[in-house]
RNA sequence: GGACGAGUGGCGGAAUGGCAGACGCUUCGGACUUAAAAUCCGAUGACCUUAACCGGUCGUGUGGGUUCGAGUCCCAUCUCGUCCA
């Protein structure tokens, strides 16, 4: 045996042994307690970095350690095979995205074993896969059944890097743009016919329902409430005086309709372009319309607010005045109906808008000083307070009035209660050949015909020779494709050329891992309701407004279709942080450095010139540490241990090489002291209480073993703290080296007892190792057959403590004392120590506060 | 502008309101070695004091507050990050 730790000769046979013995695998009929662990399944991109890698881990740590705590577990991986990327490599590269994309599966794959990780293969599944999207499309034929699913012309976010449209949850801002979160190029809008579903109608549900969610962190579901945006208010009937047609209005503020001077219309209006045509204003309000469409809405709240008036006027139904009707680029179409009644005294938009063109303001609230006077304003009075010139409800407080406005209205039919989310209907069509296409038809005669359920999967034809974009799908360029008959009628007909986007894919996979190859149905109703909802889930933080809430959504539409049980697909969320790494980015040639490039030209660069920052690993910032640089040198425990002992796995971590080091050599301390003694101690007994009291030093190594169990327990079953837990091992690990030379057998005994312990305690997180050691002190089944040690709480607790002596809070003395001792016996050690009798000089003390076992306090 | 999160040694980070800096990295010194690497041992917050030991003061972004006692709780404020405008 070598003393030497070579990890690479010991890895891979445990691979091996673990699948033969099939350990990691979910048993169907098992007394035991069901585990369900779940990964986000990821999108095969090809190699993985340690930046992913995290994510897996911490992942087969939870697995390991929950099979240890005798749980039957089902922890299955697949692949979110569908999407861009693969695409857009085609059109480069001119290889079948299905051929890339299978590749990187398989290389991933390869990846993911090599680190240890032990999924339960037998549920492997793929979105790509017609056995898989075949019942996404029946899905989405449920869901038009059920009125979820509708079409229509909208304006949409059209990337015009990708040339396809993608949700308002793909646009990102960079650099003061709207910009495609996946490939970084500007985003416009653009009319289009989509398919939506009716996500709105959920949420309510969506919002109220996070009150189930005690396991989820607070910060994400803080994130789905502002991002749903639910808002009460009222939908006010206001009218276009000259023509009478409607134009209702949306209001959170009800109590300040008395002081509406204008109002204002996003530029997007529907109604716009009928209002002015033949009239002078016509080229001008069209022109200004023009101008600022280009705008995203994002920008508009930035930028000066600007205006047009489109001649018309507006009646407001509860004074019957008669007020100018404008088109002002502050005013979002999103945003309610899209039309805006302005209080200029009550609105800091409206005030500011109303003071650039000299629009009157009318106050209607009056703050408690009961003083406020239009012509002095400087700003808007925003607050609550005494309601004036607003007919019947003069005199009243504004926010109690609220109620009573919004019943008068719907009395008087001039309004009516109206809720506002900030949600948008969920846009799932996509015009791009990589995707699952959607089962639509259209007929001449008949219109829209859903393909018939026997019918599926529509099928993405394979022989497709251009993949380039050209605004429409590839798939409108395959005749065969295209060209079907109705089911209605048997007309010649044409296919929808859409894909669906591939949140879609990703809203229900969790829910077909239980029968991925069922060519029946789409859910396995009795396993699915037996495993889920998943007891725990882990994922990346970013996906809080997205994957997230449309996993949450379909959860709920399938659950009252009567096809769930449960109404909350994830009990418990664990979102794990980014890992970090310095980049270079030349600020002159506007583009990042590799390390290598940064070294060379160090020297002959002046401050300024590279800035140097903390950044997500990324391909294209040249910071990605590859685990093929480190599993080479140091094996995969210690990458394992490296990346678990990094920082708080919630949080974003830098990544060091150097600090790599310091795992490699935990482990190698383990590995000296195990194969150091290992034959001696196959034969000694892990006995330690039947050997009576021990002398103080070896006590020492059998109590920190037991502590050291404790905390690592408690880490375990906390927060996922494997960085604290890690640490607390390697006390332990240091503890028992610096006893020094083990020789007798109650040596041994302790010995064995705390190596033992160590491999336990380590094999959820370093599991080759601790399964090489655990064989090597003469076990024969595997480690995680075993138990997960129990520790004794009378050998954990200290016979002795150090304490600290304050006087007034300033440490003055400490004292070393047994732990049995009672407050008023450490009272009277205290008040005897010598050098606490110095700095009383004679006087006696206020008060004195004992906390035992910590510290003595005494007041002057 | 709003919401949330974070500011602790040279660095990453530990600390149920109770001795700040566990554990790891770095650096320095030593052992081993022909030498180097690896490994092992020791030191490593700042300042003051001392020949040396001993000893002392300050210290968790900043300013206040609560408390016998605050990195931790409260108020204000600054900086950074994320999300939403």
């Amino acid at each position: 045996m070598t003393i030497h730790y070579t990890p690479q000769e010991i890895e891979p046979k445990w691979r091996k042994f673990w699948e033969e013995q099939g350990l990691f695998q979910m048993k169907e009929h098992s007394k035991k307690p069901k585990f369900y662990l779940l990964m986000m399944f990821p999108y095969p991109s090809g190699t993985l970095h340690v930046g992913h890698a995290r994510n897996y881990i911490i992942g087969d740590t939870v697995h390991r350690y929950k099979v240890m705590r005798g749980f039957n577990v089902l922890n299955p991986m697949g692949w979110d095979a569908f999407g861009l990327p693969a695409e857009n490599a085609a059109v480069k590269g001119g290889l079948h995205p299905r051929v890339s994309t299978l590749r990187n599966i398989t290389r991933m794959k390869e990846q993911l074993k090599e680190w240890g990780t032990s999924y339960d293969w037998n549920h492997e599944l793929a979105s790509c896969d017609p056995i898989y999207y075949r019942w996404t499309q029946w899905l989405f034929l449920k869901f038009y059944e059920k009125g979820l699913v509708y079409k229509k012309k909208s304006p949409a976010n059209w990337c015009t890097g990708c040339l396809t449209t993608i949700a308002n949850e793909q646009v990102v801002e960079s650099a003061g743009k709207e910009v495609c979160e996946r490939c970084g190029n500007t985003v416009v809008q653009k009319d289009l016919e989509q398919w939506f579903f009716r996500i709105t109608q959920y949420a309510e549900r969506l919002v109220s329902d996070l009150d189930l969610l005690p396991g989820w962190p607070e910060h994400v579901k803080l994130r789905q409430k502002n991002w749903i945006g639910v808002s009460h208010g009222s939908e006010v009937f206001f009218k276009v005086a000259e023509t009478g047609s409607a134009l209702p209005c949306f209001t959170t503020r009800p109590d300040t309709l008395w002081g509406v001077t204008f109002m204002s219309l996003a530029p997007e209006h529907p109604i716009i372009p009928s209002l002015v045509a033949g009239t002078p204003k016509e080229k001008e309000v069209m022109e200004f319309v023009a101008k600022n469409r280009q705008i995203r809405a994002a920008d508009r709240a930035n930028i000066t607010k600007e205006g047009i008036f489109t001649g018309k006027h507006v009646i407001n139904p509860v004074t019957g005045a008669k007020v100018e009707l404008w088109v002002a680029n502050y005013a979002l179409m999103e945003y309610g109906t899209g039309a805006v009644m302005a209080v200029p005294a009550h609105d800091q938009r409206d005030f500011e808008f109303a003071r650039k063109y000299n629009i009157p303001i009318t106050v209607v609230i009056l703050p408690p000083s009961g003083k406020l006077e239009a012509a002095d304003m400087k700003t808007a009075y925003a607050e609550p307070g005494t309601l004036v010139n607003s007919g019947p409800f003069s005199g009243q407080k504004s926010d109690a009035a609220i109620p009573g406005i919004i019943e008068y209205l719907a009395k008087n039919s001039l309004g009516k209660d109206a809720v506002h989310y900030r949600l948008r209907d969920w846009n799932i069509s996509r015009q791009r050949y990589w995707g699952c296409p959607i089962p639509m038809i259209y007929c001449d005669k008949c219109g829209i015909v859903p393909v018939p359920e026997g019918n599926l999967p529509v099928l993405l034809p394979e022989d497709v020779e251009d993949y380039k974009p050209k605004g429409k799908s590839v798939l409108a360029g395959v005749p065969a494709f295209v060209n079907t008959t109705c089911p209605n009628c048997g007309a010649a007909a044409t296919r929808e050329t859409d894909t669906m986007d591939t949140f879609v894919d990703s809203s229900w996979y969790f829910l077909r891992y239980l029968s991925p190859q069922d060519d029946k149905k789409a859910i396995h109703g009795k396993l699915v309701n037996k495993w889920l909802p998943v007891d725990q889930y882990v994922g990346g933080a970013e996906h809080a407004t997205k994957h997230l809430i449309y996993a949450r959504f379909f959860t709920k539409v399938l659950h009252d279709m009567g096809l769930l049980t449960f109404n909350e697909p994830f009990q418990n969320l664990f979102t794990q942080g980014m890992i970090c790494k310095e980049s270079y980015w030349q600020i002159a040639e506007r583009r990042y450095l590799t390390l290598d490039e940064y070294k060379k030209m160090r020297d002959k660069l002046s401050p300024g010139d590279v800035e140097i920052e903390m950044e997500k690993m990324s391909k294209s910032h040249y910071n990605v540490v590859s685990p093929d640089e480190i599993i080479p040198k140091f094996g995969v425990d210690t990458m394992r241990i490296y990346i678990l002992f990094i920082g708080p796995p919630e949080r974003d971590a830098e990544w060091s090489d150097e600090a790599v080091m310091g795992a490699y050599r935990f482990l190698g301390k383990f590995w000296y002291l195990a194969t150091s003694y290992h034959e001696v101690l196959q034969n000694v007994k892990n006995d330690v209480a039947a050997l009576g009291e021990l002398p103080a030093p070896l006590k020492t190594v059998h109590r920190k073993t037991h502590q050291t169990i404790k905390k690592v327990t408690s880490d375990m079953e906390g927060n996922f703290q494997f960085n604290t837990a890690t640490a607390a091992i390697m006390e332990l690990i240091n503890t028992i080296r610096d006893y020094g030379e083990y020789k007798s057998d109650a040596e041994y005994a302790v010995l064995k007892e705390g190596l033992e312990s160590i491999a336990l305690l380590l094999s959820p997180m370093a599991p080759h190792i601790s399964e090489e050691i655990w064989h090597l002190l003469g076990h024969k089944a595997s480690i995680f057959q075993s138990k997960w040690p129990d520790y004794d709480e009378a050998a954990a607790r200290d016979e002795e403590v150090e304490i600290a002596l304050q006087v007034n809070g300033k440490i003055r003395s400490r004292i070393t004392i047994p732990t049995t001792l009672s407050k008023e016996e450490i009272e009277k050690v205290a008040l005897a120590d010598a050098k606490i009798q110095e700095t009383l000089a004679g006087k006696t003390p206020r008060k004195v506060i004992v906390v035992p076992n910590n510290l003595v306090n005494i007041v002057m």
